[in-house]
DNA sequence: ATAATATTGTTATGCATAATAACATAAATC
DNA sequence: GATTTATGTTATTATGCATAACAATATTAT
């Protein structure tokens, strides 16, 4: 099995980023996978127990994506009785979203399992150099245009 | 405006991680856009140039995806003649992929514009800060299962 | 040598993520 | 009151990624 050269695109930053994370995403897949939730329903779910009564605008705007994708997920948990929809009666063109008890209860259920899997997946490197590297993916996201 | 409370997300290095590479993501493809590739056409053509005759099979696996997906990136990149399929008299199944001169060229434009538009985004992080964070990157690259 | 197994490339298919255009409703601004 | 802007929605498209099934070929076991 000949050994294959990726030094080019290892002097890109962006190429380990995307690799590493890979690993994290596979295994937040397999984690969420028995709550039937996938990413982004996950993220949805934490930002609304987290702030409730917020809209989904701002939602879309903090999860960085654009506001027609957001409404599918949002369709999703509201039908697995999740979250709520309620009408804001100082701005009737938005709606307020709150999580329900069952949605509290499965936060706390997903925040524990992906909070061990993830200490699990990373056991192996000191906190301090995660904490550092943070600190580090900090300012790349910082450097965002627009 | 309210501000969102992201804390509980902010607790995984998956979120971090996510976000800054949407950031890195977004310049490429912006960088990419004008030479007509995608990331993974691209990251295909970079691996071809690098390591010529390699099958397709192999650089599923250093790419990290699977045969199937590839196919039609390779077809892509064929049918722009910026590579080959050449037929191999010892294993017949397999194809060896080689770079055209066009390919070649092609390599190097982007890896200029590409290497550029990094290090213009990634200018105001300190370079030892980035490679101290690549150190950690490869660590959880490592930390895949399978 | 032959049979069983594995590998390579491929087609088809589906799911997840993400972007844009166009629209109705409602709010804000001129 | 008219124009512009914001919110949520539908429809559509592109992209990334995974699996099943297959033909052709190679490898291994018997």
């Amino acid at each position: 099995m000949t050994k294959i050269n990726d030094e080019t695109l290892r002097t890109f930053v962006g190429y380990h980023l995307k690799r590493s994370f890979n690993v994290i995403q596979s295994d937040l897949i397999e984690t969420l996978r028995p709550f039937d939730l996938r990413m982004l329903t996950y993220s949805a779910l934490v930002l609304i127990v987290d702030n409730p009564g917020l809209n989904q605008s701002r939602l879309s705007q903090i999860m960085d994506i654009e506001r027609p994708n957001l409404v599918v997920i949002i369709d999703e948990l509201e039908e697995r009785e999740l979250i709520t929809r309620e009408r804001v009666p100082t701005d009737r063109r938005s709606y307020a979203l709150h999580p329900t008890e069952a949605g509290r209860a499965l936060y706390r259920e997903t925040l524990d399992a992906v909070t061990q899997h993830e200490a699990q997946l990373l056991s192996g490197i000191a906190p301090e150099q995660l904490d550092q590297m943070i600190a580090t993916l900090k300012l790349i996201e910082s450097a965002k245009k627009g």
